[in-house]
DNA sequence: TGCCAGACCAAGCGCTTGCTTGGTAGTGTA
DNA sequence: TACACTACCAAGCAAGCGCTTGGTCTGGCA
């Protein structure tokens, strides 16, 4: 790619992530965390991939674990923001609970799929100070699914309590990723529909 | 403990690792592998919990990822058995399923729990011919869970395509070694009818 | 009694790691 | 022209890593 054409692509690159020499340093090092894993992964790595030396990284990022961490919160905003969105779009507590689904489906194997892999399996290597805070970020995020969930209990739409119901749910979504593929034939929707399926009271559905 | 006392339980341990000094590494492994990642331990740690030297470590290992590979290799056996028994023991179909799901939460949240998570969590870790060595055993037990669900299918229990469902639910279920707490208000029986109840087909259940 | 094999220690090698340092090129502003 | 600022390079340091080496101790068997 030229410079030209790098630059004029100034806005979201692969997952939520802006186009500065900054972005694109989180961008490389989400997919290489993805790749390899966090630990694994050294910051001559990183660097090489942005075609700068590894040095010059600290420029930008105090320490190898603030790109981790600004990969996790930025990619956490993101689909904060996205997911309160569809949220606030979808007509009924039906098509809401559909509505956090398909996001966070969308979330875990479409646009942010590197840096969303990275929130799961690398969250053992921040330390406790800034897992706290990304955590922070998160319960925003969790309470979006919570008050939905909750809500649909109260109109007998879903058997289960709200709390259990949703980590089960993040199990089986974030695992998608591991194994759907988007060129298989399966459709996103199709999968959105059987989450769904499963989510919702038996009696609902008959 | 006392030396006495540690030689008399001679069988299994924690998680289904024997008691010999290639054991007492496994479990040490397996432990400290869950704690921190398998790149944060250091073969000093391992070597520390067991009170040995590090060096020493590798009279019983050629390689530090020879343990790892000897940890996954151990739960994983250990749970194949398990589960081929419980489903031989279990009399109907849907018998079978709810003691496949008790069985697996079993092994995540239960005896075999520090092993599980390192499967799943440091499995990046691996190279790719061990990897393969791996995946090998378990395409063993994942083939328990696919024959019941595919017999299940028939018999019009469940709705969705096993391969689909199957990955659902293992999502569902190992997801919940971060959150399910045994001294919690939630037995883990009630866990397992809940995820029942979620991957059974609705019709059946009014 | 002599011997051997398994279990372990003490020391340290060679390499990679995250990060620091001192300096330079290019750009915008007054 | 002078200055400031951002982005970056080239070189390398100190610490920590997996693993090796040569040797010691101990229990069991011939």
């Amino acid at each position: 790619m030229t410079a030209t054409a790098r630059s004029r692509r100034k806005t979201l690159q692969v997952n939520g992530i802006e186009d500065s020499p900054r972005g694109k340093v989180l961008s490389a090092a989400a997919s290489l965390f993805r790749e390899q894993g966090y630990e694994r992964t050294t910051v001559r790595d990183i660097a090489a991939r942005v075609g700068i030396q590894s040095g010059s990284l600290f420029h930008h990022f105090a320490s190898k674990e603030e790109i981790l961490k600004a990969v996790m919160i930025d990619v956490i905003r993101f689909n904060t923001e996205r997911l309160q969105h569809a949220v606030a779009a979808a007509p009924g507590t039906r098509a809401k609970l559909r509505a956090l689904i398909e996001c966070e489906l969308q979330s875990i194997i479409g646009d942010t799929r590197e840096a969303m892999a990275v929130l799961v399996y690398s969250w053992a290597a921040l330390s406790p100070a800034n897992q706290k805070d990304v955590l922070g970020l998160r319960s925003v995020y969790e309470q979006v699914w919570l008050d939905v969930l909750t809500a649909a209990r109260k109109e007998g739409l879903i058997d289960v309590e709200p709390f259990v119901l949703r980590r089960l749910l993040t199990g089986a979504i974030s695992w998608s990723n591991t194994w759907y593929d988007p060129q298989g034939p399966m459709s996103i929707a199709q999968l959105v529909d059987t989450v769904l399926g499963m989510a919702i009271r038996p009696s609902k559905e008959c």
